[in-house]
RNA sequence: GCCACUUUAGCUCAGCGGUAGAGCAGCUCACUCGUAAUGAGCAGGUCGUGGGUUCAAAUCCCAUGAGUGGCUCCA
């Protein structure tokens, strides 16, 4: 007899080899149908695995992330299963798990290809397998029989695999007439998958590497319920109607052209307002901080680029140099505002009083993204950062830092943004050499970065080697409608440009010092950070940010004039005001979209125009009644400050 | 850049070898009408662009632009 011990303490006997399936069973039957994996002294193992001593056992369910994964694991080896079953002599490359769902990566060969119209076909070849029960049986092969199976197999993918693990962890899952190289967890077997989606096919480098054979990645989903698939897909279509480029263009935010060219967007009026409007805010913010505002040219001479090492790096692979009728004369468009900055810095000499040094810049920058990886505003070739260097003494790092973590903070609560990442981007501490600057700054700027953070109360995820070369930082990250991520804020201390461009101050020993530089943007971009605000409010934003607050609408062309008076007296006293031309006629009902995100209303006609009023109705609110002109002008505007205070 | 898909009216889409279609939006008229849908009528497109095949191309083929989902990349 062995003893098994629950998560809540609880002891019992079992037989030795029992497995955590028949001790579900033998808790109840209810529990067997849904438990998925286990967890055998912190290991995840199969249910159907023996266990042969004491131990501590937890149960997975869909609930868990484990069982999740096991479920989507299993579904993924067999989605292979009727892969190989349909299209004989594919080869195999790896099939995770992932966040939503599972994915294999396959090689049919040269002449065969994968579409869209093929998925459905494998949908149902997997629905048939699943429904036949299928157990999903392990067995330990050692590394000889592994290579051996698979390169009689013809699967150079998985021969390549198992040639880097180690001899006596290797390990076969088989269901049915498929055999993969895997680690499970999985299922006991095929029948609690219940409902089969296959979502997308795409393409994906061999182990991530361009220089490599491209495989078809298949993309799918499944679920013990259909009607938890059916949520999905309507969640996933619900997602869609938040998308920002298309709530972008109801609302006239921005637009392209394919004229003017790819991943450059244009803001359009209310856009504009919308920019003009979170820029002010930031501005406010950052004055109280201390910053200044600078402005600096879009294009700057390509030496400028080859003394900030990014002509180097990334010169090849950016717009091209700018020729100008003088021989040797190049300008690059600037792919970042730092080098600028930096020769600001060196305008005078700097004392170690003056520091820290804050220039703030709104600075549109160009970079030359690749073609596939443009989308919406999130990723373009032309954009705004709400920059800012900020050169300081060694010793003010962290105070530095955590000041610039108070602006983040101010704009997320500002925003309602609660949802985030916050990423501590670290060196990789078997790889000192990629990092440029010495040991010692680099443990002080760690130390900095993670006591700031944990001052300031935020949660953050360490990551270590995601480290630029030229220094540690700090990270946010939200997720868009569909659940991708993000980086949006930023704080990057810096050890590089201060030495490459030889910036100095005086400390109080009378001697030559290196300041830190630390980049900053809490927005990342305006074009980014508005895609993922359209998406976080689905288009209705907060009075103070709204593009246009009010809308008047005269319920006949005969109150046009009356309409236009009040647009007139309310635009006087700075609310933002637009007329519903649209309306003029008679009869006319808004069906705009557009009129649900705008906050107020006003109607006007024969009454209102008699005593000079409006009758007024809020967004959510309902009809509020007719108020003098005056009335309404103060109940917004106290509104507007109420909001604009608490920022 | 790579893989797959898409590209037809302002928007959403149908048509897939035989003279361009619908709904919504727009305009005109009628309705004293009130926050997602009044009625009738009108107007809107060399079917992304350039080649080719064909008696005939939105439709088939090639090239190219742009978009989408991924991969790679991301200062």
């Amino acid at each position: 007899m062995i003893k098994i011990t629950f998560p809540d303490g609880n002891v019992k006997e079992y037989d030795k080899g029992v497995t955590a399936l028949e001790i579900a069973q033998s808790i109840s039957h209810r529990l067997a149908e849904e438990v998925l994996a286990a967890s055998v002294n912190g290991q995840t193992v199969d249910l159907a695995r023996p266990i042969d001593e004491d131990a501590e056992l937890k149960l997975y369910k869909w609930d868990d992330a484990e069982g999740k994964h096991a479920f989507w694991h299993s579904s993924s080896h067999l989605m292979a299963e009727a892969i190989e079953a349909l299209y004989p002599g594919t080869k195999f490359g790896i099939g995770p798990a992932i966040e939503n769902g599972f994915y294999y990566d396959i090689d049919l060969g040269d002449d065969r290809h994968l579409t869209d119209v093929d998925l459905p076909k494998i949908e149902q070849k997997m629905m048939e397998l699943a429904r036949s029960k299928e157990t999903y049986k392990r067995s330990e092969v050692s590394k000889d029989e592994a290579l051996r199976y698979f390169a009689q197999k013809g699967d150079e993918y998985k021969v390549e695999l198992i040639t880097d693990l180690e001899d006596g962890t290797i390990s076969f899952y088989n269901q049915g007439n498929f055999t993969d190289l895997c680690r499970g967890p999985h299922l006991p077997d095929t029948t609690q998958i219940k409902a089969i989606k296959l979502l997308s096919i795409a393409g994906a480098y061999w182990r991530g590497d361009e220089k490599r054979k491209q495989l078809t990645r298949v993309y799918g989903i499944t679920f013990p319920k259909q009607k938890m698939l059916d949520d999905y897909l309507k969640m996933l279509e619900e997602a869609k109607l938040r998308d920002h480029r298309k709530l972008g263009r109801e609302l006239e935010l921005f637009m392209f052209s394919q004229n003017v060219g790819q991943g450059l967007p244009m803001w359009l009026p209310k856009g504009a307002k919308l920019r003009e409007r979170l820029e002010n805010f930031l501005k406010k913010v950052q004055k109280e901080y201390g910053y200044e505002q600078v402005l600096t040219p879009h294009i700057g001479q390509k030496e400028l680029y080859v003394t900030s090492g990014h002509y180097e790096k990334y010169g090849k692979d950016s717009f091209r140099p700018i020729k100008t009728p003088q021989e040797g004369e190049e300008f690059m468009l600037k792919p970042m505002n730092c080098p600028h900055h930096c020769e600001m810095y060196k305008f005078k000499p700097r004392s170690y009083k003056d520091l820290p040094v804050r220039y703030a810049e709104f600075g549109t920058v160009y970079r030359y993204e690749q073609s596939g990886e443009l989308h919406g505003l999130t990723r373009v070739r032309g954009f705004t950062q709400d920059d800012a260097h900020i050169f300081c003494r060694p010793d003010q790092l962290k105070e530095e830092f955590i000041k610039v973590i108070e602006i983040i903070f101010r704009i997320f609560n500002a925003l309602d943004f609660k949802d985030f990442i916050a990423q501590v981007s670290l060196r990789d501490p078997e790889n000192k050499d990629k990092y440029i600057g010495s040991d010692e700054n680099w443990e002080k700027a760690e130390a900095a970065i993670i006591e700031a953070a944990a001052q300031k109360g935020l949660n953050t995820v360490v990551e270590l080697g995601e480290a630029a070369f030229y220094g540690p930082k700090l990270d946010f990250m939200v997720r868009d409608a569909i659940g991708r991520k993000w980086q949006l804020g930023t704080i990057q201390v810096d050890y590089n440009l201060p030495e490459r461009f030889e910036l100095d101050y005086t400390g109080s020993d009378n001697q030559k010092h290196r300041p830190v530089m630390i980049h900053r943007a809490p927005f990342g971009s305006m074009e980014r950070f508005v895609a993922v605000l359209l998406e976080h409010t689905a288009g209705k934003f907060p009075l103070w940010l709204t593009p246009d607050q009010v809308v008047v609408m005269p319920i006949s062309e005969k109150f046009n004039d009356y309409a236009k008076k009040v647009v007139d007296y309310l635009n006087n006293c700075d609310i933002r005001t637009l007329i519903d031309d649209r309306n003029e006629k008679i009869g006319k009902k808004i069906r705009d979209n557009e009129l649900k995100r705008i906050p107020y209303l006003l109607i006007v006609g024969e009454k209102e125009e008699e005593s000079q009023s409006v009758s007024v109705r809020k967004q959510g609110e309902g009809d509020k009644g007719a108020m003098p002109m005056e009335e309404f002008a103060g109940l917004i505007q106290d509104e507007v400050n109420r909001q604009m205070s608490s920022l």
